[in-house]
RNA sequence: GCUACAAACCGAGCUAUCGUUUCUCGCCUUAGGCGAGAGAAGGAAAGUCCGGACAGCACAGAGCAUUGCACCGGUGAAAAGCCGGGUAUUUCAACCGAUGCCGAAAAAGUAUGUUGAAAUAACAGAUAGUGCCACAGAAAAUAACUGCCUUCUCUCUCUCCUUAAGGAGAGGGUUGGGGUGAGGUUGAAAAUGUGGGGUAAGGGCCCACAGCUUUUGAUGGUGACAUCAUUAGCGGGUAAACCUUGCAAGCUGAAAUGCCACAUAUACCAUCGUUUGAGGACUGCUCGUCCGAUGAUGGAGGGUAGGCAGAUUGAUCCCGUUGAGCAAUCACCGGGACAGAUAAAUGAUAGUUUAGAAACAGAAUCCGGCUUACGAGUUUGUAGCGUUU
RNA sequence: UGACCCAUGGUGUAAUGGUAGCACUACAGAUUUUGGUUCUGUCUGUUAAGGUUCGAAUCCUUAUGGGUCAA
């Protein structure tokens, strides 16, 4: 009983949430239906931070149904870079454990700013990466991300 | 003991933190959320080289084509799989040993033979037919050329007879005709090899020995086949050239297919056609049969691209006892195991153990094989090297 | 996932089972005061490993790499 009690009050509430819910990357959390990724593609915009190419597209809230979630991700990598479908999954393992773990930063920014933000990065690079250099250059994209919102925000107003 | 190769076994474990997915249970609430528990890549999941299951379409039938396979028996759902056997070839070992060829001799414990072991084999047919066989060589296959023979012809010389023509004999030439077939430097391959007889000259033309193929019979074996006797022969190679014979195969693949939901365009243009038949089905073609009018083909354009089933327990795999079998494998009983996603789940970080913070490598409908890739160690086998006795 | 095709010098392409050819490129030489043009010569090759055959770029098998089609 006590724990439910915690649980009504709100300001523990949201306590809770943040420790235990803050690194996952569950199934709405991920860029799941094919007419959504080719409407990125078509329609997004694009920068490059060395190995990855990263795709993004920012909605307003309202056009965005209200059961996906303000941000959605997605990884891939060319089978003709790698022709092993080991080296593929190991790139998009690394992409999506350096993504889980640094992106609660961008996440604040889009509540924030009111705004649904879809993003799909593609491996460029010839060669297999280690998880540090990942983890590094998904920050610097990240950083990116959240100046470019500053600055739709900035022109909005 | 080391190294290499082949086969079999195994294909990392533990702790902490964060995280993914499926199922079950509980709570809140019926949109879903939260918590707990359990499960979560392979020996090759790979290549897609074979064979199936399953599904859809088709299924009165006939012929042709196409594709694949090819010693025998067993096994299996089936297969270019597996097991056992036969035959051939090669290598090794042991034994017999010049009986053949060549030669003046050496050659030699060599060839050949017998037995055993291992490896390899797309291992039906070259006497059904067609094609091809570079260069070299006379010739790459009914043959021609060269050579040999000729008491056929032509022609020259000499001798004899008769003397008008001519005739007879001997020797030479080789234009032509006839006979003959392996002697002819080559080549990957040359009409079975050697000896003798025979002949105008020669030839399996005949004989002896040897080799190979074949007919028939007997014996053994389920059979391939083997052994013995007998009969007829000696024809180049190539079928992984076309092909012939026998056997098998309907076509398409889960992005198949069925259902539900959502959405639209039965509109527009061109060509053909409406019983004098466009087009379609029998799925490669033909015959034949059937269907056939709000029709067929193409162009340009519009809409949707969600969910459920298929779909994960089946010819299933593993272990053990017993039985059948040489074995592959099969049968009975007992026990155990088996992921299920749909932009697609097994991960990251730190520490630690072995041995170096392991190699090859990631399920996508499912099975049986084959092939290829690979790590450390153990066992077995083969080969080589080294040390000791 | 399924089906199919291809591989010849650095590049583009030929070659009935019988000496791997052609063009461009590169290099060297000649011509020219020098460069270009032109001429002459040279280098470099059948994707790999097995098999069939007297003999394989070619036929067969396996592997490697590349490509095409089917929503």
């Amino acid at each position: 009983m006590k724990i439910i009690n915690i649980l009504n009050s709100p300001f523990r509430a949201i306590l809770f949430c943040e420790m235990s819910k803050q690194f996952t990357l569950g199934k709405d959390e991920r860029l799941k239906s094919r007419k959504l990724i080719e409407q990125l593609f078509d329609t997004g915009k694009s920068f490059v931070v060395t190995p990855f190419r990263v795709y993004f597209i920012l909605n307003s809230e309202l056009s965005a149904g209200k059961e996906r979630s303000l941000l959605q991700f997605g990884v891939g990598a060319s089978s003709k870079n790698f022709k092993k479908a080991v080296e593929r999954n190991r790139i998009k393992r690394l992409t999506k454990e350096a993504w889980r773990l640094q992106k609660n930063a961008l996440e604040e920014k889009v509540k924030a700013s009111v705004k649904q933000l879809n993003v799909f990065f593609i491996y460029t690079g010839k060669e297999l990466p280690d998880f540090a250099m990942v983890k590094d250059k998904v920050n610097v994209a990240l950083k990116k991300l959240v100046d470019t919102i500053d600055e739709s925000i900035s022109q909005n107003s």
